[in-house]
DNA sequence: CCCTGATTCGC
DNA sequence: GCGAATCAGG
């Protein structure tokens, strides 16, 4: 693949909209994130204004491993323009967790009057998903508190009160503390929410 | 371990 | 110009 007019504007619009490198290549095809780095750099569209993630600035200090010293001094003077921190397209909504029923052991904890979080109804959450959720929590690794990472979906199974309590404990879905599947449940579009209720 | 962008350098 | 390898950071 060769960097046409066209994937190269495409890489641009993309970039601009703040798309990570792997995401582009992934839409291109035929190119690695890598290649998209380099294409981005050589367009001197670099230092976009990120919003994901954060940009850790330059790095001035090269660090020569193997090769001999070979002199470029490249002083790459950059103004560093201010940037007005962008945010997120997608607006999206967390809903409250667990639909489980409160047990008698749980209710043994919280004093009484104590408001629970919302729990959301089972109508409120898409059948599809309810019933991934269903499938996956059987697949799930069962960790504990202690065993969860930041790669590992940590949607709670099952009565906090009681021994039986774990974490799913799934790989993560990019950037979301869940799985895919506790993600569908998790994060709902707001229209289809509000499109649910009542 | 997953990801991110940055840089270098042989091609 | 290109991009894999590597680096640095989250």
């Amino acid at each position: 693949m060769s960097w046409t007019d066209e994937r190269v504007e495409t890489l641009k619009r993309m970039w601009g909209e703040g798309q990570s490198a792997s995401q582009i290549a992934k839409e291109l095809g035929g190119v690695t994130r890598n290649a998209v780095i380099g294409k981005v750099h050589r367009l001197g569209l670099s230092n976009r204004t990120t919003g994901a993630a954060p940009a850790p600035a330059a790095k001035p200090a090269a660090k020569e491993k193997p090769t001999p010293a070979a002199a470029k001094a490249k002083p790459k003077a950059k103004p560093a323009k201010a940037e007005p921190a962008e945010e997120k397209p997608a607006r999206e909504e967390p809903a409250t967790q667990s639909a489980a029923p409160v047990s008698p052991a749980r209710k043994a904890i919280i004093p009484a009057g104590q408001p629970l979080p919302p729990q959301p109804s089972a109508n409120e959450i898409s059948p599809e998903a309810l019933a991934s959720v269903r499938e996956v929590e059987k697949k799930a690794k069962r960790l504990t508190l202690m065993e969860l990472t930041e790669r590992t979906c940590k949607w709670p199974i099952g009565d906090p009160a009681t021994d039986d309590f774990w974490f799913c404990g799934l790989s993560v879905q990019q950037g979301k503390p869940y799985c895919e599947a506790h993600v569908g449940v998790a994060f709902q579009p707001m229209s289809s929410r509000r499109d649910r209720r009542r």
